[in-house]
This record gives structure tokens, C-alpha cells and sequence, in this order.
DNA sequence: ATCCCGTGTGGGAACGATGTCACAGTCCTG
DNA sequence: CAGGACTGTGACATCGTTCCCACACGGGAT
């Protein structure tokens, strides 16, 4: 590590508050006064602080302000896989309203390791962001950050509902009405897939289904609960073997996109035909839903004010730390597409 | 604003490094030493602290550490828009190269607007960022990046060639590609669909379309170049308007997943079958493209490894800032899918 | 015995911005 | 014209960390 770093003349060191004080002939304080708007400063006084400011290109530091002030204009998104368009819509909505607040966003994708996880946490405790948005895999970081003092939104799924804020959709009525939409049309034997329901969002989407059903009077039947792993690979698999066994079912419920996609591939790869031969509904709604044939019926939540929403209540939350907490749900809605129909004549 | 902040026992306050010395019974330095890790420590002395630190949660401060050393942990990757698949899919391979580095990202999403662009570079300079990845609008960000002394690294196009390093992928090679598939199996009449051509990007995917005809002794006719907006609505509008028209070409070449869509639709729109009555390959291959009926012929480029390798030349860059400046193109390949087949016959 | 060196530790000055406090004017009112 | 109110400015301590320097101790070479 000996590289030589002189001092190139052009870039030899950033101007600070006290260079720009020496070039307006002001001292420190008033230069801080004049540029934040914080105490008194003489117009004409000001107007030669902000002509010297701008000629040196004077950027404050955030770090020695920060440092003094002992609280950042930055939060902290955390999610799950930035390859997944929800959680690319979800950063996206979180940049927007961050952006409109003034925070800059620190984005860490924890590619659903606990590892990674708690990692990206102790760097932003080490980053003293304002607050954090996360969609969490476990209680775990809400309450190491919550320890340190830190305001924490959980997104999409709760684990620590009643201590922190949170911000969801309406998995449960979601889920009952596609389900639901599919009992109105005549179907008996509707099958689940579902990647986990040990979290509120697939918690929550099993009981919809299951309060669908019982609304229509149909028993449930275990083999049609189909628990998949969390990619396309292994719920297409799960797909086939399902659908051609000898006593399949005339519709299938999906609780997410992936989920959806791999049954999607597998009802193609058998020849068999939506809706005639068996009706799909998704639980959130993908692009490619609305571009395939047929197009694919699906509960559409809306990502991006998810992301939003997370972090206009964590910016209330920083500057009321001691209201009680919040859990907001925003509503879905059935989008009714070509997938689904009444059931084949026996 | 008089919100009662009574300090909470809880959280008193945040342990700094002097609690940490005091817990241990050894000075500020000593503690500094042990955890960095930097200088000496024996090694009992290192054990006993390493203890304390732990038990008091301790975490140090990156703002007094930045503001010390004068140089950050983090870099700041601008991109243009999350929603698109391609920037998202850049921002996770940039997230994770990051992580692997021990840099924290800062991300920001620049919504194609000049305004929140400089916004954005603003931040980062006041964030003292160790390095910036963007990709650029104009040559404005690199530039003022570059004079306040920050590493920059252009991804996906390039403003600044020559002065900053950039990655890229082999447009030219890959519109060529394209075309020349579509010219190989006897097309004449081949549109092109594109956003501009003033970015390096749409320059070079033009310029590799022209190459193709000229190498199939094809005459370009101007009225089959459209420039179409960036959305898939305008893109669907012109498609509709040219494809309606009276002499439609066999063949359209579009140069980005957006623009593929709006075209794409348009065909279906129409009663058009690709292809049958006309043939469709892409820039920029997406999800949607395997799924759809028939499904969609597309340049691939590796959109993780774009966003991935652009922060791991950043950290060369910053390791070694007097070096010369590097472009580094990564290479595309084409998938033949279902929708591009000889022209009908007359 | 003196000197020097290696090892280990503590003291204290930065880093850049903020904000309190004190002070120096100026203007108005009794 | 004395006293207070108000305006405008500068000095200085502070935030948490790092790192240069000084120093202390012991052992080996001179």
C-alpha cells in the first residue's frame, strides 16, 4: 500500500465552511448562518457568503454536520431480491418519496440471507441512518435496530407487529376474493400453491383461501395445499406432478408471481388449456400476466405505493418517536382476465 | 415542533469508544488499535476489549470515522428508473459486488430528470462517497463528479469517454447480430424501432443495424427508421401506425425491451401472427419474451454482470486513481426464439 | 553501566460543521 | 440621555474517531 498520492494542483483539497469564510471575509459562524438559514445574517452579508460558496464549488460535508448534529437525512431500504420486479417496484417507490423528503437512500439487497441481513443492519446502525425500511425474513433486525435506537417500518410482512410500524396489503381479503371469484364460477376443487405460511403474507393468504372455501361450503382437501419452494423451477415440478395426477383440480390459486409462472409453464408443458381446462389466479400481478394468452387473472397490489407509504410513515415515525405504532394496509383488487371461467363439464 | 425528547433509559445514549476504553480500563487508542487492528495490542488487552465492545453493543461511527480519514466505505450507484427490469437487475449486480467489497450503496433513482439527477450527485459529493456509478443522461454528472476529485464509472452508455472509465455492452456487434439474422433468412424490408441516437447506445445499436443491410446489400429506406418515444405506449402507437400502413415491412428490429413491447402489441393488435406475417427480434431480451406466444427473439446482454463489473472497476479505480481510464465492453448473445422466420412469400 | 531498540500504551491534536455565548453596535422609548 | 431591545458577528467547545507523537519498560549489545 505505498501508493504516491501527491496532491494534484487541480483537485488539491475540497474548500470547507472555513475557505469559504476567508473568501467572503466572514468568519465561520456566519458563513454556517448564511447558508443553513438558521440565526441572523445581514442580506448583503449573505448574498457574498452564497457568490463565494458557489465560486469554490462548497459542498458541506454530511459527515462533520451529522457528526455535530447527531442525527443523518438518510434511511436505510432493505429488501430481499432486487431481481424480483416487486422488490425492484418497492426500492423504487421508497427512492421517490426518500427523494421528496430529502433523505438519501441507502439500499442494501439481503438476498434473502439472514447473514447478509444483519450485516447490512450493523452498517447502517454504523451509518446512523434517520430510520429504516425493511421487508424483513425474521424478527431479528427490527429488534437489533430497534435497540439502537432506530426507527424501523417493516414492509410487505410483519414480524414485530405492535412494537414497530408496518406497512402491508390486504393478504387476507386479497386471497379470499380470487379465491372466491373461483368458487362463483362453479369450481369445487381449487388448489393452493403457496410458498410459506409462516409469515403474515402467506399466513394471511392461506386463511383467505381457506375462509373462501368455507364461505362456499367446500371442504378442504389437504392434497390440493400444495407447500412449493420459492422459485419457478420447483413450483413448476410441484405444478406437474399435481396436475397429472388422475384427480386434479379445476383451478389453481397461486399466493405469488413465481409461484404463478412456474404453474403458468407447467399447465402449458402438459398441452392442457386455461381456462377450458383448468381456470389461474395469482396473487400480484406481474407484467408478463397481461401480455401472455391467455392473459392471467391476478390480485394486484400496488408495489410502489407500498414502498412509498413505508417510507412517508417512517419519516412521521423519525419526528414522532413516541406515538404509538401503526400497521397500514393498502387495498388490492381483483383483476379479472382470460384465465379464469367455470369449470370443464364433467 | 416541541416535542418532549425526555432521554428514555433504554437508550440513553449511543456507547462511543471512550465507554468502550472506560469498560475495559485501557485508553481511546488502545481501543481504536484493537479493533482495526491497525498498530500494536497485546493481546490480552485486545481480548478484554473485543469483550467490552461487544457487551455495550458497540458500533462505531462512520460519520467520525469518514470525517477523520477523509474517505468513505460507500459509493453511490445513480440509475435512470428501477421499474425497468434492465436498471434493477443493474442495481442488484451493483449491490452485490458492492457488498462482497465492503462498500455500502447509496442508490438513487434519477427518474430520467436532469433536476433530480444533480440533486442526487450533490448528495453524494456532500456524502463524501468513495466512488460513483451512473448511468448518464448527459455528461454533466461525470463532470462534476470528476471535479470534485470522486471516481466515476458510466455503465451502459458513455458521455465521457476518454476522461472516465465506462462498461458497456457490444451494442454495435449485437444490433448487427440481430440484424443479420433477420437479413439471413431472407428479409429486405427491416424496421428499426428506437428511442434516440444520440446516447452511445442507440448510436452504436444503429449504426450495427446499418452495418447488417449494407452487408446484405440492402438499401436503408429512412420511412423504416422510427424514432419512437421511450414508452411502450408510443412505441405501440407507432408500430400500429407503420405495420397499417400500406407497403409494412416483413421484419422489425427493436432496439429495447420497451419499444419490443409496444411493437410486439401492436402485432397482436392487429391480427398479425408472428412469424408468419412478420418477424421480431430485440434488444435487450426479458422476462416476457420466453413466455409469450410465440415467443421472442432477443439480443442478450448480462444486465447483473453489467451493474456488477461496473462497481468492481470503480474499486480498482479507487485503489488506483492515477491510472488510465478503461472502457470494458461486455459481450451479448443472441437467442432465436419463435418469432423471426423467413418473410412470407409474396 | 550506558545506549538503543522493540513492544505496548496513553495524551492530544486534528477532521469540518454547528450553535451557544458574549460582545459590539444601532435604534427606539421613557 | 440612560436603559433596553434588537441585530449582526466572532470565539470556542463539541461531536467520535484516528493517528502521530511521547513515553515507559525490559532486554540485549556495546
Amino acid at each position: 500500500m505505498t501508493v504516491e498520492r501527491r496532491p494534484s494542483p487541480s483537485r488539491s483539497r475540497r474548500p470547507t465552511i472555513k475557505d469559504v469564510a476567508e473568501a467572503a471575509g466572514v468568519s465561520r459562524s456566519t458563513v454556517s448562518r448564511a447558508l443553513t438559514g438558521r440565526g441572523y445574517a445581514a442580506s448583503d452579508v449573505r448574498e457574498r457568503v452564497l457568490r463565494a460558496a458557489a465560486e469554490l464549488g462548497y459542498v458541506p460535508d454530511v459527515m462533520a454536520r451529522t457528526l455535530k448534529q447527531q442525527v443523518s437525512r438518510s434511511v436505510g431500504v432493505l429488501v430481499s431480491d432486487l431481481r424480483n420486479p416487486f422488490y425492484a417496484e418497492l426500492a423504487a417507490g421508497a427512492s421517490r418519496e426518500a427523494r421528496e423528503r430529502g433523505y438519501t437512500m441507502v439500499l442494501a439487497d439481503t438476498s434473502l440471507s439472514a447473514e447478509a441481513e444483519s450485516e447490512a443492519a450493523e452498517a447502517l446502525v454504523a451509518l446512523r441512518v434517520a430510520g429504516v425500511v425493511v421487508t424483513p425474513n425474521s424478527s431479528a433486525v427490527s429488534t437489533y435496530l430497534s435497540a439502537h435506537g432506530i426507527p424501523v417500518v417493516e414492509v410487505d410482512r410483519q414480524f414485530a407487529a405492535g412494537s414497530t410500524d408496518g406497512v402491508v396489503v390486504g393478504n387476507r381479503v386479497g386471497a379470499r376474493t380470487a379465491t372466491s371469484h373461483l368458487v362463483e364460477l362453479g369450481h369445487r376443487r381449487i388448489a393452493l400453491f403457496i410458498d410459506e405460511t409462516d409469515w403474515t403474507t402467506g399466513y394471511e393468504r392461506y386463511q383467505g383461501y381457506l375462509e373462501a372455501l368455507a364461505a362456499g361450503g367446500i371442504k378442504v382437501e389437504p392434497e390440493l395445499v400444495v407447500s412449493s419452494g420459492w422459485d419457478v423451477a420447483d413450483s413448476r415440478r410441484r405444478a406437474l406432478d399435481m396436475l397429472r395426477g388422475p384427480d386434479r383440480p379445476t383451478a389453481v390459486f397461486a399466493a405469488n408471481n413465481v409461484l404463478a409462472e412456474g404453474v403458468w409453464r407447467a399447465i402449458g408443458e402438459l398441452g392442457l388449456r386455461a381456462p377450458g381446462d383448468i381456470s389461474l389466479v395469482a396473487f400480484d400481478d406481474a407484467p408478463w400476466m397481461s401480455m401472455v394468452s391467455p392473459t392471467v387473472s391476478a390480485v394486484s397490489q400496488n408495489t410502489y405505493g407500498l414502498g412509498a407509504t413505508a417510507v412517508r410513515r417512517l419519516s412521521e415515525r423519525i419526528e414522532m418517536p413516541e406515538a404509538d405504532s401503526v400497521t397500514t394496509v393498502l387495498n388490492v383488487r381483483l383483476i379479472s382476465r382470460e384465465s379464469t371461467a367455470p369449470p370443464p363439464e364433467i
